[in-house]
DNA sequence: CAGCAGGCGGCAC
DNA sequence: AGTGCCGCCTGCT
């Protein structure tokens, strides 16, 4: 078993299926883009994931902050609005940031 | 610790 | 409908 690919509801596109894998994170913990997109049922599209959450909107009710890179960081420019948000989020959840990284061995999300 | 190459999907031409 | 280029990545050298 590869993990299920979700299918509470068939996505029409892979892109959907980012936001479905995306929404089973639970508060207070983080996921890495590749496992992400392997919960989608895109392993290896770990770019994809990044993509799909660089295009959504400000608004979104998505928690794509608790998406990190493998190297338990924030992908995002230091300099960029979005980083200090997201590690902002972070830290409200409870998620702890040391110097700027993660404990992916504390705070990842293992489906 | 930093740099290069690889692989997957989406969107533009 | 097909091909090419790019991306909030990952793993290895």
């Amino acid at each position: 078993m590869v993990s299920a690919p979700l299918s509470p509801s068939p996505a029409a596109t892979n892109r959907e299926a980012i936001y479905l894998a995306l929404m089973t994170v639970p508060a207070g913990k983080v996921i890495t883009y590749g496992q992400l997109a392997s919960l989608a049922g895109l392993p290896g599209a770990a770019r994809l994931a990044g993509s799909v959450l660089c295009g959504l909107p400000d608004k979104t009710e998505l928690p794509w902050h608790r998406v990190i890179n493998a190297q338990g960081k924030i992908s995002l420019p230091v300099d960029s609005s979005g980083y200090k948000k997201q590690m902002q989020r972070l830290q409200a959840e409870g998620v702890q940031i040391k110097n700027g990284k993660i404990s992916l061995r504390i705070y990842g999300y293992n489906n």
